[in-house]
DNA sequence: GTGAAAGCGCTAACAG
DNA sequence: CTGTTAGCGCTTTCAC
């Protein structure tokens, strides 16, 4: 196996010429079923594995969906890109994931890999690079940004509704009679913030006392943020977390102390894929629409034309389970 | 931008060949400082970006590495993923990713994509497919293996010291004074059977009693096992969860159950690499050497030659912390 | 049906 | 230092 064998190779082999092959092995223009069958054999006979770099390059287009995560880690993310490639996968595209690692410079790195590849299109999973930074390295690729909203790409952004999946926290918790809600929030980023802000429009909306306390997006963050709420002695009735692994967090603080949920408390969680914790730990929460943003995505991506295409917020939805339930009365 | 900029644009441009510009933005043969300057600033002007694929094309090679994951969600792969390509980045590597969602035609796909790059060597993480499919695809690609021993693999593979590491489990806890170990496995994979099978064998060679019961490598897992143990009055004085996520899911049914940790029981988690839920749950746990890995996996790629690159084990190292404790006295 | 010729955008020897 | 000449492996016209 010291060189690869080319399309030539097989032609000689098959005492045909090179376009025949090539013709005949993408099943294009028509070609002799018996001369088919040889070129077939020949390609097997010889080991051909189609150089997919030049056939990109003399066509100018590939069967290549390209992907910019921030990094695989971030389970979020990480399950848009599987919707996203699964729902590529259906189309007959091939998906291939590049990370930013958080870096402009590894941003910059792995889009113009990516576009290199002279993809169908290229999905952004919330990058960090400003958008003027970005659009340039694109050019004229076919692209859309999920969950940051990219006014200059070519084919619009998805983004989620969080003030709705807010609300429907709000009104569920508010619903069942609290009329205190703390929520332990999930820290300093762009999402973490819009939550916190929905949150306080919401609660004043519906009239319900609002309370916040710094968390983080994991268990830990949920776990810490409810001791403390239990050494001060601040505890409501409903706590809503971040997401669903810091709600275990804070299932995990609530039950060590002796405290009853949904009987004493009341606890939500938010938006969390992987873990699927809500399914036992009977988590209410809210779901995020995952595969509709992958499937949207590649749609935008294979549509012929652009347009129709400015931002639009998908709406989550309620999940009921056993971890909420009405305001216990005051014994006062 | 109806069609991207070639070098001979730029060529053009600059007054000067397309060769010239060629090196002058590769740095290698030397250029007048003073026509490099034009060449840069005529590259900036027309909006040039090289087109890798036709530079791979030309010079046979790419600054790409392969990964083949078989899918984005599983957190343990996808944190060697991030080794890796952290690891890549240093080496001046650009890491494509392609899942092969746990089906033989989508990792045979992935790997074709793959290879299509000329990538500098593909990591193969966990695949599917058996090795005799999968050789001939790689073709001379160099490649290693992690996690699954494929003998056939040219730069060898690299795998978890799983029996290392159950070992560092059973004498923590044995040396603990722990009599009786209850393992909560992760059910049917294979590392699942791997540390089931060391944990049997281990316990004996301690002169531990074992005790195995069926759970999951998520939180709801460990949780249900929990719970199942608590009803059937089983409660041992020592827990050893599948990893760390089902250790979470442990706690919180001991906890809710009014059972302390480790006053009365023990409880040791495993290898999780996501969650980090180790620290703030003070989880003793096992650590995987994720970085060590995703290191030796790109040093090999990198390596000249191919020689001493059988399989190698990376042991794991134990993490002690708060939730393990000598075992409680018999009350009897 | 089949094949010859002309590139895709770039790099790799060589000459000047 | 700079430019010329050949391709890399494949797809595309467009003749035969």
């Amino acid at each position: 196996m010291t060189k690869a064998p080319t399309l030539d190779d097989v032609a000689r082999y098959a005492g045909v010429s090179r376009t025949l092959v090539s013709t005949a092995l993408r099943g294009k223009g028509r070609v002799a079923a018996s001369t088919r069958l040889r070129i077939l054999a020949a390609c097997k006979a010889v080991g051909y594995r189609p150089n997919l770099t030049a056939r990109s390059l003399a066509s100018g287009r590939s069967s290549v969906l390209g992907v910019l995560l921030a990094d695989v880690l971030n389970t979020f993310f990480a399950a848009v890109a599987d919707a996203v490639s699964r729902h590529a996968d259906q189309a007959g595209l091939t998906t291939l994931i590049a990370t930013g690692q958080h870096t402009e410079a590894g941003e910059r790195h792995a889009v113009e890999q990516l576009t290199a590849q002279r993809p169908q299109g290229v999905v952004l999973l919330g990058p960090t690079m400003a958008e003027e930074g970005l659009l340039p390295l694109l050019g004229a690729t076919p692209t859309v940004s999920i969950s940051r909203v990219l006014g200059g790409v070519s084919r619009g952004a998805i983004a989620l509704d969080e003030e709705a999946g807010v609300r429907l926290v709000v009104e569920h918790l508010a619903g069942l009679g609290h009329r205190s809600i703390t929520h332990i929030d999930g820290g300093s980023g762009v999402s973490a913030d819009e939550r916190r802000t929905a949150f306080l429009a919401r609660t004043r909306a519906a009239g319900v006392q609002p309370q916040i306390f710094p968390g983080s997006f994991d268990i830990s963050g949920g776990y810490r943020a409810a001791r403390a709420l239990l050494a001060a002695g601040r505890l409501p009735t409903a706590i809503w977390a971040a997401n669903d692994r810091a709600a275990a967090g804070v299932l995990l603080a609530l039950r060590e102390a002796g405290v009853r949920v949904p009987g004493d408390v009341s606890v939500m969680g938010y938006d969390d894929v992987t873990m699927r914790a809500g399914t036992e730990l009977h988590l209410t929460s809210v779901r995020q629409p995952i595969d509709a943003m992958g499937q949207l995505a590649v749609e935008r991506i294979l549509a012929p034309d652009a347009t129709d295409v400015g931002t639009v917020r998908l709406e989550p939805s309620l999940v009921v389970r056993g971890s909420t339930g009405p305001a216990p009365t005051p014994v006062s």
